[in-house]
Formats: C-alpha cells, sequence, structure tokens
DNA sequence: CATGAATGAGGCTTCATTCAT
DNA sequence: GATGAATGAAGCCTCATTCAT
C-alpha cells in the first residue's frame, strides 16, 4: 500500500493526533517492541482498525515520533541559546536546556534510542541532522575565535556523545535533572575542551 | 526459575559455548527481537531444545552476552593501555583501542546497546562498571597532576559519551574504524579537556 | 436486506454503473476475495460509503456481474449465429463467438468462473440458463435431421464443456484467441460427434 | 522463509497427513477462503502453531492438495482402463472411472476448481499434465487407427472439457453418480467424436 | 545430553460494513 | 446523493517455551 492519504477532516487529523500521543506514550513506557497497537488504539480511544486509517504500519509511527523530537529539540535548543552571547554560552545553555528536554520528553527520548533497532537510518538520520547543525554552529565559532581550532564535526558528535550520557543517567536512569554540580563538572570539561588558550 | 546449573561435562561446555556464539551473531545481525530461538540453535547446528538445557531464557542470553563484552572490553583496554606512561597517553590508546574492539566486536557492541531495551539494568550495570573503573584512573592521574582537577565520575561519563558516538558513527554505521585524522581531531578535544593547564 | 431500489435519478444510475464497472475490472484482476471495496470505489471515484448506497453487499456485485454476462454472451452467441444456414454453422459460428467473446470480456469471464465459489446457485443457475438455450436450439436441428440424434441435453453440456476450456485455455491463460488450427481440430471433433451419418 | 524439512518422525509424518486430511475436508466444505487455519488444525486436533510445521501457509496446503488430486485421479483412470482392449473402450471406461472418482473425491475435486483463484499456475499444471498423458494415449490409437486422425491435443482437451462438466453437473451440482443414460448419451457423442469412420 | 514435535498465546493487519455529517 | 471516518471481528502467522522420547 502506498502512502496513506492526510485527514481530509479535521476531525481526522484530531484522531491521528491522538493516536501520535498514544504511541509516544505507549513506546515510552513499554518500549516498542512489547507495545501494541491494541495498547495505543486503547489509550487513544478509538477501535484498532481505526489505527491504519493514519498510519501504514507501527513502525512508521516511530519513524514520525523520532523526526518529532528532532524538531522540537533543534526547537528548544534554538530558543535557550537564543540569548547567549558566545558559544561557550551556548554550549552551556544548550546542555541546560537538553538536559530539561529529555527528562520532559523521557519517553520520546527512550523512542528515539530504540528506533536504533527498529529502522537503522531513521536513527541515524536524527543524529546526523543534529549535528549538522551543531557543527556549523561551532564552525561559525571558530571564525569568531569563540573557540579553539577544533575540527567542527568531530567537535560536535564528541559533544553530542556527551549529551548523550547526561540525558541517559539523568532523565532515563534516574530521573531527575541532573544536579547544578554534575552539570558543572561535565560543562568544565567541555569548556576547557573548546576555549582558545590563550 | 533458578540459575541453570553449569554443564557437567566438556561436551556440554561445547554446546553451550556455540549457542552463545550462534547468538552472538543472530542478536547482532537480526537484532534481539527478530532473533529467534530457532535462529540460534540452528546456526549453532543443535536442537531447538538443546537451548534450554543451557538457558533458562532468551533473555538470559543477552545478559551473559552483555556481561561478557564488558570483560573482554575491560581487558582488551587493560591491555592496550597497558605500557602507557602517562593518564593522556591512556587516554589516547584507550579510544584506538575501543574504535578497533567495536569494530572487530560489532555484533556484541550492538548487543550491548539493545540490552538497554530488554533489562535495562543490565545495561546500566555495564556502563557504570566501565565508568567506575574510569573514574578511578582519572582520579589517580589527578593525585599525580597528568590530569586535570576534574570530577572524576562526570569526566568520565563524558569520555565514555565520546567514545560511544565514535563506535557508533564508525564501528556500526559505517564498518569501518575511524580515520586516523578523525581520531586525532577527537581526542584532541579531550586532551584539552583533561590536561592540567601552565 | 432486501433489494435496493434502483437509483432515481439519471447521475444516481450513471454512479452505479460506474461502480459495476469498476468491480468488474477490480475482480477481473485481482479476484473475487482479493478485491476490496475500497479498491473499488477508488477505481470508480467515489468514495466508500457511496458503494451501499448502490449495492447490500460485495456479494450482490458479484452475482449481478454474473447475470450480465450470462445475457451479453447470449446476445454474442445469437447475433453470431444469426446468419447460420444449418446448425453445424451455428456451432462452427457459435465456437468463434465464445472464442472472441471470452477473450473480449476476460475480466467478467474469470469472474464468472469464481462466482463458482462465491454463490455456487448463480454460477449453476448461468450455465443451466445457457444449457436449456443450448440444448433447445439442438433439438429442433435434430428433428430437421441437421445433427444426429443425440441426447439434446447431454450434448449441450458436452459442448458447453468443450467450449468452457477453449475459453481457459486461450482466452485467460493465453490471452489470445485460439490459433484458427486449433478451433478447426476442435471443431472437427464436435462436427463428428454431431453430424448425421449417412 | 524458505521450504521446511520434511518430519523427522513417524509422529511427524502422521500429523502431516492429519492435517492434510483435516485441510481436504475444510476447503472441501467451506472453500478455500472460509476455511480458517485453525478449521483445520481443530479437526486434526492439534494446535493452530502446529500447522505452520509443516506447511509454510495456507496455499502450500491447496497446492499439495492439488498434486495428490493430480496423482490418485492418474492412478484410478490408468487402473480403471488398464484391461481396455482398444482406446473406446479406454474412453468409455475413463469417463466412468471419473465420474466415480469426481464424486468419491468431492472435495478434493472443488479444492482443485479453486486453486485456480489461489494459484492460476498450479490450476494450469495439473490440467496440462492431465492433457499431455490425455493426448500421448489418443496418439498412439490414432496411429493404431482406433481413432480418426485427429488433432490429439486439441482432442484431450476437449474430452477434458467433457468429462469436467460430467463431474461438475453431477459430483458436484447433484452429489450423485450420472444416470447410466447420460454417461451412455454423453459418450455417444464421443464415440462419435473419434471413432474412424470407414 | 539431546532431540524435535507440539503448544498456544498474542500480535499485526485487513476489510466489509455502518454512521454521522 | 455523497462523503469519509470509524468500527470490530476475524484471520494468518510467529515464536518462546515445554514435553515426551
Amino acid at each position: 500500500m502506498p502512502t496513506l492519504p492526510r485527514p481530509a477532516t479535521a476531525r481526522g487529523e484530531a484522531t491521528r493526533q491522538r493516536l501520535l500521543d498514544a504511541a509516544e506514550t505507549e513506546f515510552g513506557v513499554h518500549g516498542f517492541h512489547a507495545a501494541s497497537i491494541a495498547g495505543i488504539t486503547q489509550r487513544a480511544g478509538v477501535a484498532q482498525g481505526t489505527f491504519y486509517l493514519y498510519f501504514p504500519s507501527k513502525e512508521d509511527v516511530i519513524r514520525e515520533l523520532v523526526h518529532h523530537m528532532g524538531h522540537e529539540l533543534r526547537l528548544a535548543l534554538a530558543t535557550a541559546t537564543a540569548d547567549a552571547t558566545d558559544r561557550l554560552a551556548v554550549e552551556r545553555l544548550g546542555f541546560e536546556a537538553f538536559a530539561r528536554f529529555s527528562l520532559l520528553h523521557r519517553n520520546l527520548y527512550r523512542i528515539v534510542m530504540e528506533s536504533q533497532f527498529v529502522d537503522e537510518a531513521i536513527y541515524r538520520g536524527y543524529y546526523e541532522a543534529l549535528a549538522q547543525g551543531y557543527a556549523a554552529g561551532l564552525r561559525r565559532a571558530i571564525e569568531q575565535d569563540e573557540v579553539r581550532a577544533v575540527d567542527p564535526e568531530s567537535a560536535a558528535w564528541a559533544l553530542m556523545g556527551i549529551a548523550h550520557f547526561v540525558g541517559l543517567r539523568y532523565a532515563i536512569w534516574q530521573e531527575r535533572e541532573p544536579p547544578p554540580e554534575a552539570l558543572d563538572a561535565v560543562f568544565d570539561v567541555v569548556r576547557h575542551g573548546l576555549e582558545p588558550r590563550p
């Protein structure tokens, strides 16, 4: 079956959104594999068949959710760092924002991680999109001497790796925000890694 | 079900090992959920029922494989860094060793990552064990002024995050070792993050 | 459910006909069971619900199509044999006409065959109606000594059987008209089977 | 999934056969599409999953049954016509044998007919195999002047068509053997169609 | 120690049909 | 007359696990 048509009515659009929300919760709570369409539709308050009016398969929903998380995260980061005066401030605010975001959207974050085992391409795409933006920001900062002459791409991935484990430890495992000292300690490493030497 | 007793005979031990190897490949290739006991036993050349002579369940195998990877990885890192003269050399050699190891044991590495969605505790335990050793090493290095006065634990997790993404990008996604420049670039960030300032 | 009333308006009649045509194609191409109402309505360019404005069920459509094929076929045969001077000529022209018709209306023909597994009565009725006319024609021919004194009914079914397999082999399986020699060869058997002995 | 291994034990072989028998009944009674795996396994007295130990899919069973009917029918025909002294006797005995066989194996016969709508190739193959043997027999008879110089292949298909409708009318629709007069009447047409003219 | 047949719950998905607009 | 969203039953199939030998 080819792509499903978008819902034609507002009612349809609302149902679709309810399903998406329900899926986010179900996947987040039970994991993709343990989650069932029945669970999703039940939570959304519709019949099982309704699911397939809006999504061709269970996998398509996870794909859509990963995309969604990508957008939301970029948005959150952009917003949080909008007022930063230099790149290191961007990094700092970005780490904080990510820590908040990953806790708030714990389910989505878990889904993104699990998507690796459902559709590697979507997972990879998620990070590559992120890395690209990240590297671009670093490149600009290097040009303005706000950051050492690091390789922007390698640095971007390194920083994402650091952030990833912050999210994992605190948002996922401990279900809380990292304590300020921890964030300070992590950022201290980041800062020394990036800041220009006199 | 209590844990199964270890096989008494050498033949049994061999069968058990064959099953473990087969599971490593099957899980690595198809992923934990898509892999089937039938696939594992077929690959191991034994009957399906034989599996349950050695493992109480499918999940137990992944647990055992994750432990296994933990041991092997620590062994590989210890070996690779044995001759290092200072901590930064340890880091450098460690990154290189990890890059090689994650490529060589791609399947195992994938399994570790997926174990998060099968048994979070095992996954978390894997990293916590690693982090503990890592942090201890850093602590010693700090005492000897080979590394800045960072928070050893936070730094350990940050460095593991960096390494994780190196493994992901190269061993998993590209199925090759990282090019030397990439490793240099990453290590450059690490070094500046850790090395003492004059 | 009693039969649905015929549409009152010309627009309704047109929609009904579009649905019938679409069903003919869908059933012919995918088979009755694999064909879906959604496929039919899509092809007809109407909404799914519209189908049930004109037909009480999927089965009713196949029934109507079988009837339709019966009428059309009888018409085609009558037309094709109108100018025949004796019964054997009728047979010959009839076989030719059937070969053409079954190719041209391949989909309908397939539908008739499949109707056996949807509603045996409709299928049986189709052939019994045909057989009746066929036998009547033979009976008249026998009275006029244009055909041997065969049992008209048995002969009619035998001849339909022969024709059926001509349609199957050529129209359905090979999607072409039978080569003239083949038709000659078949008719040769028919002729000897029917023609009066001196 | 590739082909399933044949059962290794006698018990397995027996189960497989029970499933085949059950499927024959279920398909014959309800038709292929209406028949369910659940119905088959219930009738066979095994769990649903057991079905898939022996057959990759529902369709594979029908394929196997069609093959089976082919073999059995050829066997029955060969046996019934073994003592015939000339080809017309073969034809006569063959028609009688087919009439008996199609009644006795009504379910199988129905299944063969329906197989056309499940896997056209299997249905076609069934008849082509039959036709080949039939034509060969006719060819030999022609060489020995027991039959007119008809085109063996065309004649074979024509005769199969006649027999098919005999089976349909009596075995399937009326669930009885054709009355002797009917068989006589049909054979009379066949005989005139085939026998050499003086 | 090993086999391989058997189980049965459970999941995804399809689709004819109904209903509210 | 027409729409298209919604229903929900039903079916195929998979697979971890158990059992009899």
